[in-house]
DNA sequence: TGTTAAAATGTAATCGGTTACAATAATTCG
DNA sequence: CGAATTATTGTAACCGATTACATTTTAACA
């Protein structure tokens, strides 16, 4: 690997005019331009970890994520990685498996390997490991899930209005009795969904709590969920679902009680994963704005890297209803 | 962040000590006991870039990986990521998107990082590409993909093995007639996946060339494939598509076309991407080891890391059969 | 107990950059 | 035209580790 000194030497100028050239600090511009035939000729491309050592900066992020297994996260992951890429930056995958040792074990890489910043997804985060990175004044976004939220910029979409759109979707085709499929207990934004979807049939004659059932965003979470509905209510010809996973869930339960979706049953989802277009039938849904989400995030967090005291802010971005089949009548 | 001479003025001891400490280089006992208590009590962790600049490693892979709007992507990343986690290793995410561009952009990356070695699986990798990371002495192992396959330590499943046990299946369960959704053209795993198929039924009666259809691992190329051969075979059975999503497509044409899963039309897909399960109904597939497929390709890496003239080995790991719901007669 | 070999530790150069400060060259202006 | 600025460049310290080589300490042995 050629180096800033054989730069400097074949250019006949000292490293720090080398080095000066590669940070665009002021140099006589026929120096500029002598030095950079020099690096082309030469195919220099400057060490990014000495650059590091000596910046304290790596053009690094970690992004947090939590289990690969519902695809809503990687496809997060795509949209952050994607504007990473655009500035520059390299990303440092931190798959947490929901494991919290793991996740531990990583937040103490991160500091000792000079990453700029992190974009956290996960729930499994701990007190002490968000004080570890505040302590180390690591720049912090979070994104989607909510968890310490408030001590940090964050990104997410309006859950609320999403329940709201939904329950008043299965209404307008029709639906009499409409049932909820919840997300975990303690996730806020489950929480939200399901406000939302409250405040939308709660003064409807026939609602009662027991149209409520848990689930906890998962396919089998959904399944058990549905079932669970149906039973209570035979009657029931709608559902929402706190989420895409569980409503595939719910779809199965139907399927095997040969309910015929949408006719028999509604069924809508929320998050928008490439899946529910793949289902058959396909699966209506509140469809998140990946791609925004992502920019919004990376892009407060090089506001928080570059500018340390800036002042947090949470986003709460538009989310919109993506009819596909499972609710159409 | 405390460093290396706070902990060697607080203990009374050298730099080189604190260092050869940290190395379990020949220190005496009692000074590594001394040297360690003290680091524990000074919350000492060593500054991976400063270690990374002097010995040319830091302890990172990169991942490089096609776009992620296949999940099996993000499922091989993550057994990946697991067992690198395990070996202390950072994973740097290089997800090609598909485009050249930026491809050759992140393998540029890779040398100025001082990244210890990459896991490649992308076709979209060109000549040049490969050639730079050789002649930076990049350790690859190759994954999946096959491209350039040949120069590298490989790991894959057996392809053909896997389109014979599918085509089998098919036949064990009843098919009198079966067609083929081929992958892109010029993807070795899908000839082969092809070929296994072929070998099993081509000496079959009714077999002939207008049983394999043309796909791309889509599933918009699964559903295109499918209609087309329900057009020219409506008398078809079963049918083995060279991935799950295809698989998923080939399902959502047969329900357009109201014809009943398994009964009417069995479906067989290849990979076992957890979303097989979840489809209504569930889709019977080939089962790729992804664990233990990234185990073997990080612990090649790891060799080849460790080791850098080991020669390259192709590993063929098995595939089994998944039953599910498609083929379920 | 004095020599010598072996073990333990220290000094200082090094990895490849950045940058404060010093030095030199080019301009400006009375 | 010479002093004062300003622009440009160079020197050397520094980032935080590793390690070759030098030095000191300890152990072994006659």
């Amino acid at each position: 690997m050629t180096t800033i000194k054989d730069v400097s030497k074949k250019a006949g100028v000292s490293v720090a005019t080398v080095s000066r050239v590669l940070n665009n600090k002021k140099v006589k511009k026929e120096t500029v331009e002598h030095v950079l035939r020099i690096m082309k000729e030469l195919n220099y491309s400057p060490n990014q970890i000495a650059r590091g050592l000596s910046n304290k900066k790596t053009k690094t992020i970690a992004l947090v994520i939590p289990v690969i297994n519902n695809p809503f996260f990687p496809e997060l992951a795509s949209s952050i990685e994607h504007i990473a890429h655009k500035y520059g930056y390299k990303i440092f995958l931190c798959n947490s498996d929901d494991s919290k040792e793991k996740l531990a074990d990583y937040i103490d890489t991160l500091t000792s390997n000079y990453i700029d910043g992190v974009i956290i997804n996960s729930h499994v985060v701990e007190r002490v490991d968000i004080d570890k990175l505040i302590q180390n004044k690591v720049p912090i976004v979070t994104i989607d899930r909510k968890h310490f939220e408030h001590e940090f910029t964050h990104v997410s979409v309006k859950n609320k209005d999403g329940g709201g759109i939904a329950a008043n979707h299965l209404l307008e085709i029709g639906c009499k009795r409409i049932g909820h499929i919840k997300g975990p207990e303690n996730e806020r934004n489950a929480t939200e969904r399901y406000w939302g979807y409250r405040t939308t049939v709660h003064k409807l004659d026939w609602y009662d709590q027991s149209y409520v059932v848990a689930g906890d965003f998962s396919v089998e979470g959904g399944y058990k969920a549905m079932k669970e509905l149906l039973i209570k209510h035979p009657t029931i010809d709608g559902v929402f679902a706190a989420n895409d996973l569980s409503a595939i869930g719910a779809m199965k339960a139907a399927y095997e009680w040969n309910i015929k979706i949408p006719d028999d049953l509604a069924i809508i989802g929320f998050d928008g994963i490439a899946m529910t277009k793949y289902m058959v039938p396909s699966i209506t849904t509140i469809q998140q704005p990946l791609q925004k989400m992502g920019k919004i995030a990376f892009e407060e967090l090089m506001n928080k890297i570059n500018n340390p005291d800036a002042k947090i802010k949470h986003h709460e971005l538009d989310v919109s209803l993506m009819l596909q089949e499972s609710t159409l009548r």
